[in-house]
RNA sequence: GGCUCCUUGGUCAAGUGGUUAAGACUCCGCCCUCUCACGGCGGCUACAGGGGUUCGAAUCCCCUAGGAGUCACCA
């Protein structure tokens, strides 16, 4: 193995849907290994058997590789290291543990919850900081023993230095430094003989040789009790990179407990994945120079931890959205026709309109595909509408000229043997140089009439040309026939 | 509350002692135009506040305010 290789990796606990601000955190740690032509490794942190989610792994692997953010070590594709799922690493644990007990970096404690409850409550009441008052380290070797063989529950906690302090340097916040006397001796080896995130983090980022540790700022502060462990082993520390959180608003973090969308969530509205990966890369991140379109490449070539910003950042649903328009205005007519059909299920049921024609009109008038059944909902039935909507003030039409466009135009569309777009453009054209108006006090009455909305993908001609001879001419009349009233 | 951090327009952000303080989204206006959208052009809006240091501070230091995270046998 080259031991200069950068690795990285991205370790969710299977506790539910793939959020946003977690999506983000593995993009950068992909994005940090592929830069540097490392590797990337997936982990599932699954030591919490209370808070697994069954299917939440799937999810996982699902949302990955849909993203292209592809790891080359894993549960489910092995690797050199593994295994990569923490429940099945469970018997490497308490032997490390034990290293650190041996070594007076940990001990034994036998307290059960109701003391350190009632512990945690008298703190709180004094107004002092809670954290566990050291009882269990003060136990004779005989009595820990007596405890052992008595088949008593115990925990192993770490034991925090009492003076001093720790420090070490973030890539992104710089030196964080922190006095070991308010360290708390947090447990690393569970009742349950499994090990805390706390210490099963260490032991496995070591032991796969993960260089670069990115991972969210809520860590940041329980960093300096991750080095000690480090130090404690005679270990190498990684290089730590902390991002801030993905917020909703100021003051609150996205997340899927608050009904927060997640990605999947964000695909169904009609998102494209390159245009949430392309989002949320920026969200926290600034490249240096102007470009705001990446496509994954350009990302692992762009990407540098520098970029990376300190404070939180808010997700702009409507940056998204107009991110995410760039990108259906770049697909070919084909790619969006695929993606828009689903959208028009249940919506156009007719099944004389010509789709294809109707994804043209919608490719550059929608920002995400979620926009397009109510942009079509006239196509199958004329809605009600008012005699107003025939007015319009730059167009200089209203009900009355509207009525003698309409009956001008009659003739003219029933006149036209190939129904072609062309054919309807040219006709109508020919009318309003033959009356001498303006395109609009013909074309506007077209496009209420055909259409009976204000504001339509597309005009008269276009319409009109979709519906049919059949259906314009009808529409054409029932607008005459209302506006004749 | 203790500790660790954060703070440039409404939002994302560039910026590392000397700039007219970029750019993008949003919003507004104009142009294009048969509506809407696309596209083009233009505009509004920012260094949280107060002290220093310095010839000079968004950039360095201190204080204040606001905000976040963390203080579990969760991760």
């Amino acid at each position: 193995m080259n031991t200069n290789e950068v690795r990285t990796r991205f370790a969710p606990s299977p506790t539910g849907y793939m959020h946003i601000g977690n999506l983000r955190t593995a993009l950068y740690a992909y994005l940090l290994a592929k830069s540097n032509g490392g590797k990337f490794i997936l982990r599932i942190e699954d030591t919490d058997q209370e808070r697994y989610v069954e299917g939440a792994v799937d999810v996982i692997y699902r949302t990955m590789k849909d993203t292209g953010l592809i790891h080359d070590e894993g549960p489910d594709i092995g690797g050199e290291f593994g295994p990569y799922i923490q429940s099945e690493r469970r018997g490497l644990y308490k032997e490390y543990a034990e290293k650190l007990v041996e070594s007076g970096h940990a001990y034994y404690c036998f307290c059960d919850k109701e003391r350190l409850e009632d512990l945690r409550a008298r703190q709180t009441a004094m107004k002092v900081p809670t954290k566990y008052d050291g009882l269990c380290s003060k136990l004779s070797k005989e009595e820990i023993q007596a405890k052992l063989d008595a088949g008593v529950p115990y925990v192993i906690r770490q034991k925090m230095p009492k003076t001093g302090k720790t420090s070490f340097q973030d890539e992104v916040f710089g030196e964080i430094s922190v006095e070991n006397a308010i360290l708390d001796d947090n447990v690393l080896l569970k009742a349950d003989g499994l090990p805390t995130y706390n210490f099963a983090n260490v032991i496995d980022d070591h032991l796969m040789n993960i260089t670069h540790i990115i991972r969210g700022s809520e860590y940041l502060s329980s960093t300096p009790k991750y080095n000690l462990l480090y130090e404690a082993f005679g270990w190498e520390i990684p290089k730590y990179i902390h991002v801030s959180p993905v917020m909703k608003d100021a003051n609150n973090k996205l997340s899927k407990r608050h009904g927060d969308a997640s990605y999947e969530d964000f695909i169904e509205k009609g998102y494209l994945k390159e245009a949430i990966v392309n989002y949320i890369a920026l969200l926290g991140w600034a490249p240096g120079d102007e470009r705001e379109k990446f496509t994954m490449e350009d990302l692992i070539e762009a990407f540098d931890v520098k970029g990376i910003s300190k404070s939180p950042a808010i997700f702009d649903e409507k940056k998204l959205a107009w991110l995410n328009g760039e990108y259906i205005r770049e697909l070919s007519a084909e790619k969006f026709h695929e993606l828009a059909a689903p959208f028009y299920e249940g919506v156009i049921k007719n099944p004389d309109i010509d789709l294809k024609l109707v994804s043209e009109l919608l490719q550059p008038r929608c920002e995400k595909l979620s926009d397009i059944p109510e942009q079509v909902d006239f196509f199958d039935n004329l809605p009600e509408y008012d005699n107003e909507l025939y007015t319009h003030k730059k167009m200089k039409t209203n009900p009355e000229n509207s009525l003698e466009a309409l009956k001008e135009a009659l003739p003219v569309l029933e006149g036209i043997e190939d129904w072609t777009k062309e054919n309807i453009h040219d006709a109508l054209i020919a009318l309003v140089e033959k009356l001498e108006l303006k395109n609009g006090r013909i074309l506007w009455p077209v496009r209420v009439a055909v259409s009976g909305k204000a504001f339509t993908p597309g005009g008269g001609v276009e319409l009109a040309h979709i519906l049919g001879k059949n259906e314009t001419i009808a529409r054409i009349n029932k607008g005459i026939e209302q506006l004749s009233k």
